[in-house]
DNA sequence: GAGTTACGCTACGACTCGTAGCGAAAGAGC
DNA sequence: GCTCTTTCGCTACGAGTCGTAGCGTAACTC
């Protein structure tokens, strides 16, 4: 089913979606404008409207792309890959555009089914097979027991979210950055709680 | 210095901040206008304008009301302490009017410092507060080792970040409720890290 | 070539923002 | 009582945005 007629421009789709992340840098979320992006992108606004619906799935996207690089190299313990995850997803996150857009994308997405599957799919399901790979690695190294029998999924889901909570709690509402040693302490308090933290 | 002339209206005050957080639930935070805000408050479009100097502002104190009912009674243990808050600042996330609106204006908030200080003030400080208390608690019971001259600002910070982030990861990205099983889990979580929960 | 689709451009109605100007209302001080 | 001061509701306004429609042209397939 070779489709006929012009095929879309797949450059303008990328300077679509590179002018977006640009212009919330510089305009941040409530700043943004469609007439704006397309201007950036060298693009008539009609071109914008005929590949997303709104103003909100065309930041999901420009955003999600983001979320590509996200990756769990194998680090040798259950400790150092927890610490390169959280510092791999707080370097993404510490940059402008993620920091601006994700929050206010997910807030818009509180009252709209649609915006959160999208959300879900491109974003969030991607974070959760780190921990997934992270807890598989780990079993495999004898750290952490084998599944027996009981649905792993709750105890996945916390830990996720634990880890990304704590992440985008501590750089989008503390305002604060995400080093070295704030992964290790992370890290900590994960695997030993309270108790190893302190004493 | 008593201020002469006509006193402003507590009474509106009141009135607008509360049609704000019903506008919330009924439109999201896109679709909130001040107009509408006004209409339902009784009240004209001006009077909102020599009050709150945008939309932001008047979110945010109509948002950071709804966090005054935040407090940590002392039940007995460190564990029920976590399990308490935890569950507290689930249900006050689940409200509608919450949900949409603090993500909303902490993502508005990366690009406008003034913004970002009332949000500590009225919103994040007030929960920094609970893990203060509760870890004085349990220090008083024994239960952690009392301060040994290092600083603990650290370390509340992580347990802050932790806890608040946990929770609002779980209700607002993965979009699923906080209740007594998933704080219980938490709670474990935060005491004994993963060797609690999993052995 | 003929047919089909995407493109850039312009214009448009509906809406929102935030402000200005007006007369009336509600208090404080004499 | 009266005056002064500030707030109030109302109307109107310019600027800006949204999302759509219509047009002629460009690009690609058969």
């Amino acid at each position: 089913m070779t489709r006929t007629g012009r095929p879309r421009s797949q450059q303008a789709d990328e300077a679509i979606l590179e002018a977006t992340r640009q212009a919330l840098v510089d305009l941040g979320w409530g700043g943004l404008t469609m007439s704006d992006v397309a201007a950036r992108a060298g693009v008539a606004k009609t071109t914008l409207y005929r590949r997303w619906a709104n103003k909100n799935e065309l930041v999901v996207d420009a955003v999600a792309a983001l979320f590509d690089e996200l990756r769990l190299p194998d680090r040798g313990s259950l400790r150092a890959d927890i610490e390169g995850v959280v510092l791999q997803f707080g370097r993404l996150l510490e940059r402008p555009e993620t920091k601006t857009a994700l929050m206010a994308v997910v807030a818009e997405s509180t009252g709209d089914e649609a915006l959160r599957c999208r959300i879900r799919e491109a974003i969030v399901d991607r974070q959760k097979h780190l921990v997934i790979a992270g807890r598989r690695h780990a079993q495999d190294r004898g750290e952490l027991p084998p599944d027996d029998g009981a649905d792993p999924t709750a105890e996945i889901d916390l830990i996720f979210d634990v880890i990304a909570g704590a992440v985008v709690h501590r750089v989008l509402v503390s305002g604060e950055s995400v080093d070295g040693a704030w992964a290790a302490a992370l890290a900590a308090l994960i695997l030993g709680g309270l108790a190893g933290t302190v004493a």
